[in-house]
RNA sequence: GGCGGUAUCGUCUAGGGGACCAGGACACAGCCCUCUCAAGGCUGGAACACGGGUUCGAAUCCCGUUACCGCUACCA
């Protein structure tokens, strides 16, 4: 059998990491099967999808290099074929004219409800005489069509379940063409995913009670049954399904927030998928080697933002070279800290500043942030950096121009000569080597942590260095007393 | 309420009858490394929801209970 599936959006709002994760899900199964991917915006509810929407979904699912075969299909433009469906289900029986209304609908609903009853519909448009149903629906009186459920069971073999049964008697008589003429999604799905030829429907957890309704509307229709899959839900940190309080739940959201697409699908698959063992950090390649749907589980997961920042750093460190090297150098570029120019003229001295720096950051705003003290001229002091390194102001200085002094001299100027030399500057000044390198550090960088300190003197350069050293001197902090 | 789904450390999970007084990872704490911060290494606390079965033996299988989640629209 070809695999063909599907990720279908509705164009409601952002795509959601839950929607990412299914779509992560149909992606690797479609191309760890040599099938196609496909992707259908589900805008039918034209009331709230919007074109902004849509091209969200469209960035991200770029941005996560998802990426799907053959022409975006967009449910709107195929009403007529769903109209036909629902009057081949009309013609043929297996659906009824109804003609009551939404607002008599809602208030049987709410009498129901109060007497603490579950609301049922009473199939009474079903009883209608013919001809009455007939002479109604030519006078153009307003109707949906409402398919009618057969009776028994209806029980499927979910790949992530097993097996799952509804008893019929549980589905109320579904609207599938509402008076206006539009379908509902139950009947648009199906009569999609019939036209896309789709051999697995994967998709969240919350569309398992649609499912026996789907089911139902295949064999109506005289279609082949998909294979049904159905992922967990993603909660938030409480326990409760992920939504706007819980901060951010959209991948664009993760993106600016300096997150790598490989570490966001990597989360992503391990809720709600386990290659076994104990592996964890994979990137694409290996992901998809490992994939297998005997790894989907069955628990909803929460989403833990600690976790994902944590991962993304083990991406930064392990990503390839070249490819980190044009992420940094446009973040830096887009923070307007240097242009891309001048970052690639010095290439060498950028790369090694960024390999100084990828370990340390957990995200690529994070390295960026890291890097400025080196991309800029001016040093920006710490405050609790500099109450905490340059607390005694002349035995500070002491210190620093002791280190400047022979710094000044110094030929070849690289982390491996440089070490001794500054140790040795300590060492004659009787004091133990963090006891100048820390102070140093503030003056070079104006922060506490930073890459080694020689190797932030190799990345400053010679001048610079000394300038700063100086700079530091001028402080008030360390200036001479007057 | 009804129906459906789920249940291993705080979180993500390994495990699928004996290899488990339950392993890994995140987070947390301590130590090591060390010029700081990371990274890395080591150590620690921390879980099979509960009750019944089945079995020589259950985290693993069955039943029930409980809890949580989802659905219950002329939304998707």
């Amino acid at each position: 059998m070809t695999v063909r599936v599907r990720f279908a959006p509705s164009p409601t709002g952002y795509l959601h990491v839950g929607g990412a994760r299914t779509a992560l899900f149909n992606w690797l199964f479609a191309r760890k099967a040599g099938g196609q991917f496909l992707l259908r915006i589900e805008d039918t509810d034209k009331a709230r999808s919007t074109d902004a929407s849509t091209r969200a979904i469209f960035e991200g699912l770029t941005w996560l290099d998802l990426t799907w075969d053959e022409d975006v299909v967009y449910q709107g433009a195929n009403l007529e074929r769903h109209q036909r469906d629902a009057h081949a289900l009309l013609d043929a029986g297996a659906a009824y004219r109804c003609f009551c209304t939404a607002a008599e609908l809602d208030a049987r609903r709410a009498t129901a409800e109060a007497r603490g009853e579950a609301f049922r519909y009473d199939r009474r448009c079903d009883r209608l005489d013919r001809a009455e149903v007939e002479r109604r629906a030519a006078a153009g009186e307003p109707h949906t069509i409402r398919f009618r459920v057969p009776g028994g069971t209806t029980s499927w073999d979910d790949m992530v379940h097993g097996t799952i049964t509804f008893p019929n008697a549980e589905i109320d008589d579904l609207v599938i063409l509402r008076s206006d003429g539009t379908p509902i999604y139950n009947l648009a799905v199906v009569s999609d995913d019939i036209a896309m030829r789709i051999s697995h429907v994967m998709r969240g957890d919350d569309h398992i009670s649609n499912t026996p309704k789907q089911i139902l509307l295949y064999r109506a229709l005289d279609a082949a049954l998909p294979v049904f899959a159905h992922f967990p839900m993603i909660h938030g940190l409480d326990g409760k399904k992920l939504s706007k309080r819980h901060g951010a739940t959209a991948v664009g959201d993760y993106r600016h927030l300096g997150i790598l697409p490989e570490a966001m699908c990597n989360f992503l698959a391990l809720l709600g998928w386990s290659p076994g063992h104990d592996i964890e950090v994979m990137n694409r390649a290996e992901m998809l080697e490992l994939f297998s749907p005997d790894g989907f589980l069955r628990k909803a997961s929460i989403f833990d933002p600690a976790k994902l920042d944590w991962m993304n750093g083990q991406h930064l460190m392990r990503m390839p070279f070249d490819r980190i090297f044009d992420l940094v150098v446009g973040a830096i570029v887009a923070a307007g800290l240097a242009t891309e120019a001048d970052l690639r003229a010095r290439d060498r001295w950028t790369g090694r500043m960024i390999e100084l720096l990828r370990v340390r950051a957990r995200t690529v705003d994070d390295l960026v942030r890291q890097a400025r003290p080196y991309l800029v001229d001016t040093v920006e002091y710490e405050p609790d950096a500099v109450t905490k390194q340059w607390k005694d102001g002349p035995a500070t200085r002491t210190l620093l121009v002791a280190a400047r002094d022979a710094l000044a001299t110094q030929a070849p100027w690289d982390a491996a000569t440089l070490d001794p030399v500054l140790r040795g500057v300590a060492q004659a000044q009787g004091v133990g080597a963090g006891k100048l390198l820390q102070p140093l550090r503030v003056a070079l960088t104006g922060t506490a942590a930073s890459p080694g300190i020689f190797d932030v003197l190799e990345l400053l350069g010679r001048e610079r260095s000394l300038a700063r050293i100086d700079a530091a001197l001028r402080h008030p902090r360390l200036a001479p007393a007057a």
